[in-house]
DNA sequence: CTGAATGTTTACAGATCTCTGAAATGTCTA
DNA sequence: TAGACATTTCAGAGATCTGTAAACATTCAG
């Protein structure tokens, strides 16, 4: 099947630019190959076949990815071992999990205000960087909530866009 | 002078944050050093003894920050020296960059449905995953430059808040 | 309770990336 | 054109990070 190589091929390309968003490279690919899967889950030792990988990072990429939303650990029914899936909504809150930074940014700017003070040079930089990600913030959280809604009410998926 | 200090320790803090964003590290420290500084502007030379690296670094760091619209060349008035400063909008430019990421997710996701197809389980996580990224390109591009015509509007910097 | 199968943790090896130091390049003055 | 000064480039040392292998813990069948 040559179909499977380019899926191969989509998922790996993917996982190299999660990576390089930030994101640890096993990890990456755990979650690419969790995408691309056509299975409805899939175990530890799939992740590990199919990735070539020690079932050490297997395990690191899922505590990695779970806590953050991105993945969950499913029933497995009948099965002893654990099967894994990408969570419906993983990418807002991959998404939300960045905009922490936001919230970040925000509040070192407001530190620096306090130490330098309002005025001169460096207080009205800062200024400027409080004001973009305060609105930033403001603006984006409700953005993402929007989203959600708006998925969540056509749940069935095919009908959503 | 204590205060000083406090400028330095909170620039070196927000450079971390910035490092741990996926920037490199000499070159938010950079980055933090021209938003922090008292002066107007700061040449090489003053950004390698203030931050103790090496001419090489500083070189490296400007080249990087310069493309994406954080740093500027200031005309140098009487000096021989390069002077470099913080842009006007740098924040909104970090953030525009950032969501040059989100076209690759959405392409990402078109590619991949190409290659596995509208159908099946493959086919409707990439389906989410390329309306929830479509929505964020829509939603985010205006957002930013909505931001930029507020702010430039009130261009004196001090009463933009 | 025992034994087997699975999942997790950890020290270490390998790879990767970053920064330094020095040489090369560029730019301006006289 | 020569000379001085500033910046850029680049090979290699150093630090950092990632993934593996193996020990350890846990869960379940019999």
């Amino acid at each position: 099947m040559d179909t499977n190589q380019r899926l191969r091929a989509a998922a790996e390309k993917l996982a190299l630019t999660l990576a390089q968003g930030g994101m640890q490279r096993a990890t990456a690919r755990v979650m690419t190959a969790l995408l691309y899967t056509g299975k409805e889950s899939m175990t530890a030792a799939d992740l590990r076949e199919e990735l070539s990988i020690s079932s050490g990072a297997v395990s690191t990429a899922i505590k990695q990815l779970a806590p953050l939303g991105l993945v969950e650990r499913v029933p497995a029914p009948g099965s002893r071992r654990d099967h894994y899936r990408l969570r419906q909504g993983a990418w807002s809150n991959l998404m939300s999990q960045q905009n922490a930074l936001l919230t970040v940014m925000c509040d070192a700017a407001r530190e620096g205000i306090d130490a330098a003070g309002a005025d001169g040079v460096t207080g009205r930089r800062l200024h400027e960087m409080q004001d973009f990600y305060t609105y930033m913030l403001e603006e984006l959280v409700p953005l993402i909530d929007r989203w959600r809604e708006q998925y969540t009410a056509g749940t069935g998926g095919a009908s959503a866009g």
